[in-house]
DNA sequence: AGCTGTCGGCGAAGCGATTCGTCTCAGTCA
DNA sequence: TGACTGAGACGAATCGCTTCGCCGACAGCT
């Protein structure tokens, strides 16, 4: 392995000579920096990561702790994480995988050994048990989702409450006074995440605000699940008119269902969903929904890291952004049926 | 941040003591060992993780190469990721995230900076322009996938030859005799992606062997480009009884497009895939499949990289491990409808 | 009693960078 | 002409840990 030293005596130079033309910290004549380029060059030096680490106290790696279960939004998950990294990189940081298996000890394992300088976190549930640690004198912290208190902490995330009060609307509007939810796993509920519940807030707000009555079901992914939950649905509430999913593996079976029990999409009722849009174009029906937008929640997540981080004084602009949600109308949103219309 | 130095004077031992208690390479007394453990414990230590690199040149990190692309077999990625990340903390290590954008240089990146000792290579291509890089002189690597070329490589698959004539077997053995295959999406073959390509070889050579007519069409994701190549399937090949499908997102929407042109799964027509489990199970129609066991893979990856990593004289005992398929028979397949029976 | 061997522990030399203080040498200005 | 200034380069200390060599002490053996 080449080391500074040698790329120094290569050049004819010092050594600190060398390390100031590569961190640009102290002016260097134009000559001996070129000298010292083509050294670099020619020895193929790389500076060693850890020996920088060590000396600067600086180790340019973010830690991102992904879920563990893969319960749910995998390709929203797996997406987040893809620009994470490739932001990271970016702004000349690497990226450290955790799973949030290890809790909240691997927090204090990565950034009190130095490994990791600052974290991003997922899957953040209302009360997540990581939230001590980062609030006590806890690494710099980018939470990719909203706990129920979010303060002195720095969060990005869909309003997801403004997405379901959204839909509601969009289906008020339509004319539809009847709206059945179909949630997420139960488990997820179970364990408090934090957008599976705040959809569900603001769907519930909007809905009293509007009068319009709701059912919310949570339901299991797969065509048996949605099936089960469908049917009790429409037993519960036979004048359903309309659907919002927010679950993306049961937006195509819901679709087949309804489909199957004679119920035309959008004629005799709608369906709308909170969904990547790899998923709303590709059903059967093009889905109107809200997007996750799983690349900017990446990208603004590490941009935020990278901004505190540059910060020298260590002061955190903490607070809760939350991107804007967007509903995009396709063809599986329409008016209700007329009432106790021929059609029924 | 507390240091080796004042954990050793709280315990009043040198540092090279408690360096020693920390790796067990020297024997220490056992009263000496609880007394650097209690000022551990008390100072909350926790070993720097640079320094450590810098001084043992073992930075404790692998690399975990990632498609940038999520247009395949999504949910595998993120498995085989978790899998790799869990299995190496059981080992003592770490992963870092590394997008496939970034190419044979960012290998050289991090293994040449010492950052990663080894590497995980995910989304093999048949001439994969990375495999350069690993051959000279390069990193301990494992791929989780297999060139053309495995000549000394170190590669974890799924024996995707076998599992297409597995899949071809069965519908034989079925009675079937006109089968088409729906694939990945064009980009992948495109690509030269390894495993889609084997796939189809085992399905053809197979198909040869036992007089099976096959028709392959690459097939993008979502139901409207499932139509198109269906259609256009039994347009050219009418008989066909059964589908092969090597793309998870076309399983749901083969069922539906089946179910609504009139053919019953599978009195009418047979359906298999490799995908999944997951996918097969939550289908309308339970699938029979060959799962692609993406926990084993990221797993066993880790552990050849780890015992690769152990060997002290830098020995490779390189080759491919492929992992048996398994068919497990569901609701989707049956014998073909009797020719020219009543059902034509 | 003397010799050897082991166990347990210490000290110091790195590992490969960064960074601060310092020195030199021109060029400037009075 | 001499003091001042700033640019450009150097040297040395330092970061925190690992590891090799060595030493003292105690036990076992003849």
């Amino acid at each position: 392995m080449v080391t500074l030293a040698e790329v120094a005596r290569h050049a004819g130079v010092s050594a600190s000579t060398v390390s100031y033309v590569l961190s640009g910290r102290r002016p260097i004549s134009d000559a001996t920096r070129e000298r010292v380029r083509d050294s670099i060059e020619q020895l193929g030096y790389q500076p060693h990561a850890g020996a920088r680490a060590l000396a600067s106290s600086r180790s340019r790696i973010i830690a991102l702790m992904v879920p563990l279960r893969t319960d749910m939004y995998v390709p929203v998950m797996l997406e987040i994480a893809v620009a994470v990294a490739t932001t990271a990189r970016a702004h000349g940081y690497d990226v450290l995988l955790l799973t949030g298996e290890e809790g909240p000890s691997a927090l204090r394992r990565v950034t009190g050994s130095g490994l990791a300088e600052a974290v991003i976190l997922m899957d953040i549930h209302l009360d997540d048990e990581r939230l001590p640690v980062l609030r006590a004198a806890g690494p710099p912290a980018v939470l990719v989702g909203t706990p129920s208190d979010p303060t002195g902490l720095n969060c990005v995330d869909l309003d997801f409450a403004a997405a379901g009060a959204l839909c509601v609307e969009h289906l008020a509007g339509l004319g539809h006074r009847e709206i059945a939810v179909i949630g997420e796993a139960p488990g997820v509920y179970a364990r408090h995440t934090g957008f599976a519940e705040r959809t569900l807030r603001g769907l519930r707000d909007r809905a009293a605000e509007l009068g319009v009555r709701l059912l919310h079901r949570p339901c299991e992914g797969g065509h048996d699940a949605v099936a089960g939950v469908l049917a009790r649905i429409f037993d519960e509430r036979p004048d359903v008119s309309a659907f919002v999913v927010q679950n993306e593996t049961a937006v195509e079976p819901l679709l087949a269902l309804l489909r199957r029990t004679g119920r035309a999409v959008p004629e005799d009722v709608s369906v709308i969903a909170v969904c990547p849009d790899q998923i709303a174009t590709q059903a059967s029906v093009a889905v109107s929904s809200v997007a996750i937008p799983a690349q900017e929640l990446g990208r603004r997540a590490v941009e935020r890291l990278i901004a505190r981080l540059a910060r020298p004084d260590g002061t955190d602009a903490v607070g809760v952004e939350l991107l804007v949600p967007e509903l995009t109308v396709r063809d599986s949103s329409g008016p209700p049926p007329s009432r106790r219309g021929p059609g029924d």
